[in-house]
DNA sequence: TTGTGTAATTAGAATAATTCCATTTGTGCC
DNA sequence: GGCACAAATGGAATTATTCTAATTACACAA
């Protein structure tokens, strides 16, 4: 009964709710909520996050959510361009929201990565 | 009694062998035939073969060995500078003996790998 | 030579990210 | 409501790689 209104402790913002629809529209697909929150997960806090962290992340909204469901949903919004993998060696893929050309800066302390912007003037 | 010299079916070049046992030597490390065969096999067909295929090619003339060596010898060359890691997404890991500053290009359709040699006067 | 200590190799088990599969659930439409 | 199909689910399977414990090979000293 609350199952729906318990769960859905997240939402996306008017704009980005628009892109990500339609994008799924334009390639046939649904926005469902498993979908939307994986988007919004990656939109939220941009630190270049695993399909693992996605995952405890999309789980602490809508607890029943699956490995496989995770690995589906950002395959697909791979595939609309809504994000992008980010594969540095053989390290787990990562996500990012940031559509716009750019190189990634990896600290080997850390093993965070940062987006750098490419100066299309230096090319 | 004939196991060395039926086994041994190859050998690397004068030239290769030098950089070979020196690199190894410089780094404390002992020039065993398991890791101038893995050398040998990447010297000898430039096509950035994975793991499996180093296993495959070095077992046809070293059969014992084992996937650990394989794995183990290429750390140590890698290591070594002798050899370089290839990733690309998260397909295997290849290994390509060219040293010198290059990219790398996948033809999405055969899945080959091709060195690009960098032209400095363009960067 | 013959030990002896350490490096290297070995087989097989373990790990980790990802994909596959069979089943169930949800949704749009008549 | 019922039907057809898309999406989600749990769990098993896959795959590249790493780990582990035991064995073998080698350099050097006695």
């Amino acid at each position: 009964m609350f199952k729906d209104t318990f769960c859905m402790t997240f939402s996306l913002p008017q704009s980005s709710k628009k892109t990500f629809s339609s994008s799924l529209r334009e390639n046939g697909l649904r926005p469902t909520k498993q979908r939307a929150c994986v988007y919004w997960v990656i939109l939220g806090k941009r630190d270049h996050p695993t399909a693992d962290d996605i995952y405890d992340r999309v789980r602490k909204h809508l607890p029943g959510t699956s490995f496989a469901t995770v690995y589906n949903c950002l395959e697909t919004l791979v595939g609309c361009g809504l994000v992008r993998q980010v594969n540095l060696d053989r390290s787990p893929t990562r996500y990012c929201p940031n559509l716009t050309p750019h190189a990634h800066f990896k600290c080997i302390k850390s093993g965070k990565i940062y987006d750098v912007q490419i100066d299309e003037d230096t090319l």
